[in-house]
DNA sequence: CCGACCAAATTGGTCAGACCAAAATTCACG
DNA sequence: CGTGAATTTTGGTCTGACCAATTTGGTCGG
């Protein structure tokens, strides 16, 4: 199912992500490669081409050069979330600033632009958080799909792309997080409220403010997320 | 310099924003490909490998399919852009939209993290827009210049990204409505002013409010931008 | 000693033809 | 008329080859 190219190809990521191979450096000829991956050079070419669309290397006649990260797609997160053991908890919390003010962008464009149906169909999402006895499992998923309906209803192609192309780098590497995520079911609810409200006068500055709030607590959320689950990677390294 | 699976993947792609395959249609073999395109099979497997990067197709043993647009990478706007003579003006509206509100986080979390001094270097950028014979193209490039500086003062990675992307996709297809934009002088003098004074005093809201402002000024001078170009399209026909 | 220039080796770009496994298609059978 | 097996089609990979652009290394002249 893995596919010979994507497996050099991702070899090629983790040396170059982990400095193996440093920004400018010349990569191995696609012939050594196809040695050194006992594979066909026809492989390792898609695998480089590959790379050559994640941006992290330069592909010319005469070779191929490691490019900085800084130059490369969006699709470089989700390998550089992978690389230790746990994701880099800068690297995630920088994504859900973003992903968090896009759903913000989205939702005030929701206000201009939906119908009186679409924002119906919104608001009722957000009834899930007021119920009492919402399991953490119910929770997450009441979560994302309150954002996911925000972004869906919002017309904005450009704005869909992002958000979908974010969630997917990093959603994978946030599923070992899971079990150490805790929930503050109150101030979900709180939000919840603020949110439905803000949505039903149309009023553009509370939802900004709503969204600010949301943000800051999946952010907080998922910073003691990593503390926890670095304090049980500690203890188990001690066993 | 092109590259021949460049140029069959263009045609592909053209021939499906264009709508000639439909969503879920399959695509022809690569054998087909290969013999319609005189090219050799490996260039037109590296052609659908493109697509497939893009997010307009999906390969799989068996046939290739097509997917939908809302299902692609952000690489597709630059190509979806560049379908018909003039770009979709909605589409360009909805990518200011989008770059402009990351502006604005930007912005927001450099007022949370930046420097005196790189915030200093910020604030000098907006210089530019309070003299008074600004040529237009000199504008423009302050424009450029002050926004990049915010992209990249930021230690954001994700954002950066996201707004190299957006840039890279739109740009090119921007360049031939330069000609038709009219700057308006006084209120980005004024818009210039009120983001150094929130700068200065790290006013967090104030920034948010002044990017909005920012925001709907580039919206409204590129849709004024848009009809020109039409408008003189539509003249130009005529003779 | 150094820089400019030229030839050889290296490298990516493309092509041709082949085999395999998985999917799609066809078709005979119940 | 369905259904399941047989066949064809399709993508995935491999071997080996040639070309053009680049890099490299050496040579020559200053």
């Amino acid at each position: 199912m893995a596919g010979i190219p994507d497996e050099i190809a991702g070899s090629l990521i983790g040396d170059i992500l982990s400095g193996r191979y440093q920004v400018r450096d010349r990569l191995p000829s696609e012939r050594d490669l196809a040695t050194r991956f006992s594979a066909n050079r026809g492989a390792v070419r898609e695998a480089m081409k590959k790379l050559e669309q994640i941006g992290l290397a330069e592909i010319q006649p005469g070779g191929a050069r490691v490019k900085d990260t800084s130059e490369a797609s969006l699709d470089v997160l989700g390998h550089m979330l992978g690389q230790g053991d746990l994701p880099d908890a800068l690297l995630v919390d920088q994504i859900l600033v973003v992903i968090n003010s896009l759903l913000s962008v989205a939702a005030e464009q929701t206000l201009e632009l939906a119908s009186e149906n679409e924002l119906a169909s919104i608001r009722a999402l957000t009834l899930p958080f007021l119920e009492d006895k919402l399991s953490d499992e119910a929770h997450t998923l009441a979560r994302f799909e309150l954002m996911r309906s925000i972004m869906l209803t919002n017309k904005n192609l450009p704005l869909q792309l992002i958000a979908k192309t974010l969630f997917e780098q990093v959603a994978p590497h946030l599923a070992h997080l899971k079990q150490h995520v805790v929930i503050d079911h109150d101030a979900f609810a709180t939000f919840a409220r603020q949110l439905d409200r803000a949505l039903a006068e149309r009023d553009l500055p509370a939802v900004h403010a709503t969204f600010t709030a949301f943000s800051n607590l999946n952010r907080e959320s998922m910073l003691r997320a990593f503390e926890r689950a670095r304090r049980q990677a500690r203890e188990a390294s001690l066993s």
